[in-house]
DNA sequence: TTTTTGTTTGACCAGTCGGTCATGTTGACG
DNA sequence: CGTCAACATGACCGACTGGTCAAACAAAAA
């Protein structure tokens, strides 16, 4: 039934240089500004071997979406329900705050998305994000009627961190100018930042 | 020199209904996402009237990034530096995330232009803005060293207040979902917890 | 080598883009 | 009322949009 053609070595490169340039233009001029023109200049391909690999430039947003999907609730995923209440979270903090580091665009793509009325991701939210986020909120708020955290309101508190890691990368251009021109990398700070933050407001 | 033909009756109400429009579209898709047919349609307007009103499509966007660089500031200038330091920064927060409850389509037009780099802004960021942002970050500086607040990096404070308020503006679409169908309005919730959290943070 | 299959592209298409213009309509004012 | 400037729009333009297709090319199988 779900026929997998295996990819031969050449159709993974060109996938992927697709998808990895299709990324930088999604990420910054969402998917209504963008061109299959520029997706084709930057990846180096012609248009119409974009479209050899990908039915339509809607599948080629869909398919960005869908790898994204499945990685960026990893860190979440990785809060222990066994562990020690704030040093769980304040890990959680650093693991999302290194994909906003590590993985700018992606959580640009993901923003665009979201400001457009997330057309796609909707439906998609509804599902496993949701549940996963409901189960977290439910943890939270057994460790702190636990007394092991300081009362707060949970989901609120997961919104926070979101905002908070996040804005490091879609709002980059905003920090940089703000910072000053020395360039120097912010995300040390902004790490030593957060865990002050957090522990502050959730040490009980 | 600076001739400032008086505007009429009808050219007041135009422009309004078509930057009204245009903050709408723009705010959704970006500069780039956005058609002048949307806007045309969306203000009620024929698309070559639109052009008798504003020459460009570029000019609609400009004036608005221009309306909004003015606004946008002003919560952070209300800040008194002869004020109760904690009292003044949890107004300030306060006074953010109203603009966020009531200019959400300010606060994703400027979320969209940063993401797509500011390539208008990028200039005018480097001006009034970022003298009023050393200003401040100043300020915070000299109450953490009179111990009036605790010590946190001042810089990242003022990005965590940005991030934290705005987040409810240009993620409205995922805290609806994630809030659950009831449609409850976030706000006073957020409030209480922003609340919270900068006064634990704050507090020496 | 020939054949076959997978890969690449120049030329092209219909529809949409931002923007123009000549013409028509309306409102302000004497 | 008449007049004139302000306002409004249908028809149109060249450039660009996402996408097609037949033909050319390359790689592997025969």
């Amino acid at each position: 039934m779900n026929e997998t053609p295996p990819l031969s070595r050449i159709q993974k490169k060109n996938r992927r240089a697709i998808l990895d340039a299709a990324l930088d233009v999604f990420s910054q001029y969402g998917f209504r500004g963008t061109t299959l023109d520029q997706i084709a200049q930057t990846s180096g391909l012609s248009k119409p071997n974009l479209l050899y690999y990908f039915p339509t430039k809607e599948d080629i947003h869909t398919t960005l979406l869908d790898e994204l999907m499945q990685d960026w609730q990893d860190p979440m995923r990785a809060i222990d329900p066994e562990g020690e209440p704030l040093e769980e979270i304040l890990d959680y903090v650093q693991r999302k705050l290194e994909m906003s580091r590590d993985f700018p665009r992606e959580s640009r793509l993901f923003a665009n998305e979201i400001l457009q009325g997330a057309p796609q991701f909707l439906d998609a939210l509804k599902g496993g994000p949701r549940h996963l986020f409901d189960e977290k909120v439910a943890l939270f708020q057994t460790w702190m009627d636990q007394g092991k955290l300081a009362q707060v309101h949970p989901q609120h508190l997961i919104f926070s961190i979101w905002s908070l890691t996040q804005h490091y990368a879609d709002f980059e251009v905003q920090i940089r100018i703000y910072l000053g021109p020395e360039g120097k990398d912010p995300y040390p700070e902004a790490g030593k930042f957060l865990r002050t933050l957090f522990t502050r407001m959730l040490t009980p």
